[in-house]
DNA sequence: GTAATTGCTCTAGTCGCTAGAGCTTCAAGG
DNA sequence: CCTTGAAGCTCTAGCGACTAGAGCAATTAC
């Protein structure tokens, strides 16, 4: 049995962010001891450590509840699994698409500055302020 | 002189985020008319341009309003404003690389699951319970 | 037995907005 | 001048996923 601290330890989710899951119902409501403090085994450390490698996926609190109740019913489908992941591989594409225009953006802007001149004639400066400076639109 | 339902559809900008800018004091306090609303003038209209810009571009408030303080000081030397944006720069590539391992790692994942198993069997969840099947770390 | 550590609950703060309630002001038409 | 409807006002609360802190209770190691 693990308490809330050895819990955290072992999975690498600090000990508030344990009380949350819990919260939000990821956890379920740990046993305590005859004081009140939450103790833990095996199995809540397991079922831990999946939300914590699906939250460092980027998978949503929201998501990981869809998987977890997926868990519960081992013979089913496992279709719904596999949508729930290709979703957010489409939204991690998306965003990565989105940042890379970012980046183009601020490299242009950067590119055009060498930082000896005043901020008045400042090219970070003055793209920020007109649009038809950049290189593309966003 | 613009209402700020005016400015918003000059800028693009929501009605009540123009009033959290100001509230934020990235906009200073607007002029009033004698029932109490704001009004705006050209500046006005230029400076929350330069806002929704630099938000676009991903800049933080408080990033924004470092920028907008070197703006009012239009003789100084630019290099803090390109410092500004160089770090936006570099952190906007962190959060790519970031995302491109994601990625790999959601790829690799849903390329082992061609749905039609069961949960208990699912590449995906297995996948998210052990680490070790990961193709890279994360 | 005592002291240090860890645990408990509860509230509030983070960021950048967004939504809603309940009220007042403005601008245009008659 | 008066009405009406749109647009404005302030204030509070909510989003997601935690994080921080206060003030107290339980556990554990010596």
């Amino acid at each position: 049995m693990y308490s809330i601290g050895a819990l955290s330890r072992q999975s690498g989710v600090k000990v508030p962010t344990i009380r949350y899951y819990e919260d939000r119902g990821l956890l379920p409501e740990a046993e305590r001891t005859a004081g009140g403090q939450r103790r833990y085994d095996a199995d809540g450390l397991s079922r831990l450590r999946f939300i914590k490698h699906a939250r460092d996926l980027g998978f949503s609190i929201e998501a990981i509840t869809g998987l977890l109740q997926l868990q519960e019913h081992p013979d089913t489908s496992c279709q719904s699994a596999q949508t729930i992941a290709l979703d957010q591989l489409t939204e991690v594409r998306l965003k990565i698409a989105q940042l890379s225009a970012l980046e183009r953006e601020l490299a242009w802007i950067t590119d055009g500055c060498n930082g000896t001149g005043t901020t008045k004639n400042c090219y970070v400066m003055t793209s920020l302020s007109d649009h038809d400076l950049c290189a593309g639109d966003h």
